[in-house]
DNA sequence: ATCTTCCATAAGACTTGTCTACTAGCTTCG
DNA sequence: CGAAGCTAGTAGACAAGTCTTATGGAAGAT
């Protein structure tokens, strides 16, 4: 299960919160992964079963109590088995695609409009991802560096994608 | 939910039964979308259920039965419906980049063979995208053209992802 | 003569993920 | 003063997807 995979790679970070994680999850790792408040706590609790990762409970003295999450050794073994192991092909999955197949049956100014709206979803997702890569510091070490270049990836698609709508746009009308 | 939709929309083309629905699932839709057995029944009981398709049992001469589902007028307009309904934006979900977030820890040749493995599965796709475009007669409708259109863009992400990845090997090396 | 593959459906357990709502105190803004 | 919003966690129902096993005949391979 990835998603147990990417809090530990979190709390290998720093320890954190359930909510401290959301916030990663909604913010930091938002661009290619994304995750719901009760499946991370449902997560958080397995991996204390399993050894991977200790609680403590903070009283809070302006807030409610904080359980901070820390990775244990087992957790960083866990977490490194992981980066290392061999790579599992993930199906493609995409619903924008799918209705573009199933298209046929639109008149052209209903395929046209689906086009343009996906146009500017895309769009709006690039000028995002831009958002953030220009209001990240110049990379200092490694691991600021693969946070880079993961976003890039993102960078890197999204451009392709909206090349490929014009086309598209251009071909179909 | 998407799958229904597909279903509805492979109905459309064609009167299928369950079977051969799961084998347009792993050949002509499967660059976009990917479904279990198990699933597609079920998903097509519901569709029956809730009378969008109807079955018709045809004693097999020399097969076992085949349930033959063919779309009713309702499921035509609820596909209709999903065609021209507003864009749901979905999350990005991809392992690939996850680890590659978190994989400060690995040392240069570990992090090297990430890529490289990455980057073999990529041109594979991509290898396998082209095949498929090459075997593929010239479109002669539009249903056709949106179908040649769909392959395209898993081309042009992955060609995009191809040179990301060079970059990136460059970059950390 | 047996083994595999294809055709075709079904049942069941299980995992992941989503949605909604509840508790409860603190801060901030009008 | 009250409403809204943030911090923090919990509970339960539900939806979607995966994996495994079972059945059983027909066609083709070795």
């Amino acid at each position: 299960m990835i998603l147990a995979r990417i809090i530990l790679g979190l709390l290998d970070l720093a320890p954190m919160s359930g909510y401290d994680l959301k916030r990663h999850f909604d913010t930091t790792i938002n661009h290619f992964w994304s995750a719901d408040r009760a499946q991370i706590y449902r997560t958080l609790a397995r991996l204390v079963e399993d050894g991977l990762v200790t609680v403590e409970t903070l009283a809070g003295a302006k807030a409610p109590d904080r359980h901070e999450h820390r990775i244990t050794p087992e957790g960083r073994d866990a977490l490194r088995e992981w980066l290392t192991s061999e790579l599992d092909r993930q199906p493609e999955r995409d619903a924008f695609l799918a209705r573009l197949f199933f298209a046929g049956s639109l008149d052209d100014a209903e395929l046209a409009g689906l086009l343009a709206r996906y146009r500017a979803a895309a769009q709006e997702q690039l000028d995002a991802l831009e958002a953030i890569r220009a209001s990240t510091p110049p990379p200092a070490d490694r691991r600021a560096r693969l946070r880079i270049v993961t976003l890039n990836c993102g960078l890197t698609r999204t451009r392709a994608e909206l090349d490929w709508l014009d086309e598209v746009t251009k071909e179909l009308t």
